[in-house]
RNA sequence: GGCCCGUUGGUCAAGAGGCUAAGACAUCGCCCUCUCACGGCGAAAACAUGGGUUCGAUUCCCGUACGGGUCACCA
């Protein structure tokens, strides 16, 4: 079933938490190859020693398995071309970049990082390495290898020319050799750049589409010109539209912690479902062909996706959309479902009959699992409220004056109510509203705030009081009653 | 600042030389209704700009503006 006819790879550094955005490039690659039933892998980008933060890939791995994205390849499950952790590749890359220079496609390069800022605060922004190395004699090389001075492998790019490639999203993307620098392909400290070990590594492991976000696009070149040196054959590039985000300032920019909560962890913390999540995400930069559909499973958008499909133009994540999806994730979850996923979000769990009651009432009235307790609290106990706000409705012309005048009716034809039920207390409220001359929404409003200390509530009034039992209707009736006194 | 990319309603977006320029979210209105939601119906709302090419440009080309990205021993 497999296959590498299609081979694509999510490579995160494990920065500690999963960007919205690293989320999504992970989609679009387990997409892309899915749609063709290739082969999909995550490998870990470790080689920044300074910015290792413990526990990090297991966050990564877990939002992999919670959206369902499960990869074929990679830490924990093996693969041919494993390890798939750089930090555990280490030895392979120094080899091939030794073999860059023996090509005369890298060289070695001595100089101390001090020389190096120099450099920067003399060109200001634009400046760049003077490629002082570049054309060091061969002895004094071997020299300065010998005698153990720390150096950096460059990468010796042209100094003319342009380079050229096809991005299967952009087109063709040229540039001018003059304006690459020749970048660090091996740090001092034995690690290999990104610059370098994700193209060593696609190579090997076989990667035949390259996914990620457009901020690679101006770098890109340079990666084509690695796999030319090494005589490999490049992939094909499919860079992404950035997802963005809108600043509190109201500036967009590229989406980041700095637009506060966009981790994948975040979100599901406030009560966002992992499938609603990746439903939305899919769509943004990317729309299906010949449908106003706008709901995917996983494997629908599997077999949806399309590489035509994709946009160029970057998006603003909207909280707003997301949060409607949401909603209408939440309302079609089976009710078990809905209440497996909601228990946890609520702090004062009430008794178990009383939930499966409370949870129907506001599954529909929700937009993300977070607002749930908030909106059933008043079950477990009466708020505390301001009787004269609390029974003021214009649109019904409720006064306190006239709640107070209804109420003691209310609580004796409840009180002699034999059949506590929605049905039962709805007949009889609207009769006795009748009976009184009053309009029964005006009184089922009178009860309802009555009943739960709030002028907005998930259900009407007889839903409620059905489920708060008759002793604690007439109990919360007569609270209402002494405090409009 | 150099280089690169982008630009259809507030947001996501369809469109691919000729359309009354889709749809969705949000907004507003109406209906439903024991409040609020849900649901239904409807409204308002867009091709950044100047020049070409063409019988005809939102669509193709160039410039301008605006926005974004990128210029690390980070990925």
């Amino acid at each position: 079933m497999i296959n590498r006819t299609v081979v694509t790879r999510f490579a995160p550094s494990p920065t500690g938490y999963m960007h919205i955005g690293n989320l999504r490039t992970a989609l679009y690659s387990y997409l892309i190859a899915k749609h063709e039933n290739g082969t999909f892998i995550l490998r870990i980008e470790d080689t920044d020693r300074e910015r290792l933060v413990e526990g990090a890939t297991d966050v990564i791995i877990d939002t992999l398995r919670v959206t369902g994205l499960r990869y074929d390849e990679g830490p924990g499950v093996g693969g041919e071309n494993g390890p798939y952790v750089q930090s555990e590749r280490k030895d392979i890359y120094l080899r091939y970049a030794e073999e860059l220079v023996r090509r005369g496609a890298a060289y070695y390069c001595f100089c101390s990082k001090e020389r190096l800022e120099a450099l920067h605060e003399e060109d200001g922004v634009g400046g760049g390495y003077d490629r002082h190395c570049r054309d060091l004699p061969k002895e004094e090389v071997e020299a300065n290898l010998k005698a153990g001075i720390p150096y950096v492998i460059r990468q010796k790019i042209p100094l003319d020319g342009t380079t050229t490639y096809e991005d299967a999203v952009f087109g063709t993307i040229s540039t001018e050799n003059k304006e690459l620098q020749d970048q660090i392909l091996m740090k001092a400290d034995g690690y290999p750049t990104y610059n370098f070990c994700h193209v060593v590594d696609d190579h090997l492991m076989g990667v035949t589409h390259v996914v990620r976000g457009s901020e690679y696009l101006t770098s890109t070149p340079k990666y084509a010109l690695l796999y030319d040196a090494f005589g490999w054959k490049r992939p094909v590039y499919v860079h992404l539209p950035l997802l963005m985000g809108r600043g509190e300032d109201g500036t967009v920019s590229k989406l980041s912690k700095r637009h506060g909560a966009v981790s994948f962890a975040d979100l599901t913390a406030d009560g966002y479902l992992p499938e609603a999540i990746v439903n939305y995400i899919a769509l943004l930069g990317w729309c299906p062909k010949n449908t106003e559909n706008e709901f995917f499973t996983l494997d629908e958008l599997t077999r949806a996706f399309s590489l035509e499909g994709i946009n160029k133009s970057p998006s603003v994540f909207d909280y707003e959309k997301l949060l409607w999806f949401n909603g209408e994730y939440i309302r079609k979850l089976s009710p078990e479902e809905f209440k497996k996923r909601a228990i946890p979000f609520i702090k004062d769990l009430p008794a178990p009959e009383k939930l499966d009651r409370i949870l129907p009432l506001v599954q529909p009235r929700i937009g993300k699992l977070s607002e749930i307790d908030g909106k059933i609290a008043f079950f477990s106990r009466l708020p505390d409220y301001d009787a004269a706000e609390l029974f003021q409705n214009k649109k019904n012309k409720i006064t306190p004056d006239a709640a107070k005048d209804m109420l003691p009716g209310l609580s004796s034809v409840l009180s002699d109510l034999t059949e506590w039920n929605n049905d039962a207390l709805y007949a009889v409220l609207t009769a006795h509203a009748e009976k009184s001359g009053v309009k029964s929404g005006a009184l089922l409003f009178v009860a309802r705030a009555a009943v739960s200390g709030l002028s907005v509530t998930p259900g009407g009034a007889t839903e409620i009081m059905d489920i708060l039992g008759k002793e604690e209707t007439l109990a919360r009736l007569e609270t209402a009653a002494k405090r409009l006194a």
